[in-house]
DNA sequence: CGCGCGTTTGAACGGGCTCAAACCTTGTGG
DNA sequence: CCACAAGGTTTGAGCCCGTTCAAACGCGCG
């Protein structure tokens, strides 16, 4: 999956939540609420003691899918580790990937209406994810704590589609492409990974349709900006020698 | 506004909520939290008997802007009467538009998280909406049934929005114009109103910037459903003669 | 090893954009 | 009430960018 010459181990500066996933040591007084709190980023304090064994954890490998359009309504999901896409179907076959959640991404609130699930999420790394069951949301044992945190965290989901949908708008596909790469990179950094040298977990045809581009103008977008010296490619692995410029190139 | 000949007043077949709304003769037992309900068309029991007061109407007049990006969020507003514009401005001053409220709508879901407004919502006709104020939302009052349904609509419009992103993905400009006004057709006729006869309260540009395309192609667009008979146009106002073929032609 | 898939690059086509002009509607002010 | 201005709509012509089709290569996996 990786693309490992005579370079140190990837996991040194990009802990992608690859196939080498490192188990937190448990606590003793550990609280998967105050986890979910953390890993949200939720600004305000909380108020419970951990109730454990409500929020169940749930793993996956890399292909698998997290949520299947259709399928009832069982809670939303918190990613811990790995990153994943969110694509909706056409009725003519055509994909669309919504985003690419990674750690403290909120997925699932989407099935709230109708009670089922309205988009895929498959695993493009290893994943593990923690789950906030329906009837745990929807009580009011918690003090409502956990409702709104959950409709916080999904106007912020909302809130960074919508970007990214705008972001589709950009005349010149090379500028999205390089829009792109940028947000990646913003995201690496905020997870307090290398925002210079990252390995892309997803492919050119997601990058495409996530952008609304085909793979071959993903991959010529890619070596343009390798031309002018911006960024450097070797297949997943990207280098981004002039953020700045990256960042000017957007528009 | 209107193009009106020698033809019935559009207020016949289409109660757009245009300059000359009516208002409804205010019940005994009137309220605005039941109206909230309907509106929103909320599939669960209310409870609670109406407190009124709180639920703020708020008029606005073709051109207002209802929320401006960045304003303090102060609550959620449903849409009663009239039709509106929801639209993001790029870095580079590309506006993007993500959807056209109407009567049921929810609006401001995305001031939540971090307490602003992320978007822009124009009053395309004369409006009325109902505002559903932050304090309310999160008080235990009501005992949550307002944040539950906020919830709920929230996730509704998501799941809408996101449907029509995927409809800018379609291959064809024709077609994703015939899906927008398939779509606009089954909005109305949800509301109660003609589906195949109907005057749309924005203006190409408009459907061009929600469709990602140039203002010229939309109108190619609808003189080309025009010349193969599916539809008839006159400025604003759409007959769909064979609402079938409408539908094909959409893939 | 061989197959499938991801990636890259080339060549040619075509659909949507840009630029331009004409016509129409709507709103404003004399 | 009319004239004018501003903006919405329609249509045409030419060009450019992204798609389509094609081929070659590398990598990972069975």
């Amino acid at each position: 999956m990786l693309n490992v010459q005579a370079m140190p181990t990837p996991a040194q500066w990009q802990p992608t939540g690859g196939r080498h996933a490192i188990e937190p040591a448990p606590d003793a007084h550990y609280s998967p609420l105050q986890e979910i709190h953390d890993l949200l980023r939720y600004d305000s304090p909380l108020r419970t003691s951990g109730e454990t064994e409500l929020f169940q954890r749930r793993r996956l490998k890399a292909g698998q899918s997290a949520l299947v359009m259709g399928q009832p309504f069982d809670g939303l999901y918190v990613v811990r580790l790995g990153t994943l896409k969110t694509l909706i179907t056409n009725v003519d076959g055509g994909v669309h990937v919504l985003g690419f959640p990674m750690k403290g991404n909120l997925l699932g609130f989407d099935g709230i209406y109708q009670n089922a699930y309205m988009s895929e999420v498959v695993a493009l790394t290893d994943c593990d994810l923690i789950r906030i069951p329906a009837a745990e949301l929807f009580a009011d044992r918690i003090s409502n704590h956990l409702e709104h945190m959950a409709y916080w965290a999904s106007s912020r989901e909302i809130t960074q589609e919508q970007e990214a949908y705008s972001l589709t708008r950009s005349v010149k596909s090379e500028a999205r492409v390089a829009r792109f790469l940028h947000t990646m990179s913003r995201r690496f950094e905020a997870m307090g990974w290398s925002p210079s040298r990252f390995i892309l977990p997803m492919t050119r045809r997601d990058i495409g349709h996530h952008l609304s581009v085909t793979v071959e103008t993903v991959s010529r977008a890619f070596s343009a900006l390798v031309q002018v010296g911006i960024i450097e490619v070797e297949f997943r692995e990207i280098r981004i020698l002039d953020r700045d410029a990256l960042r000017n190139f957007e528009r």
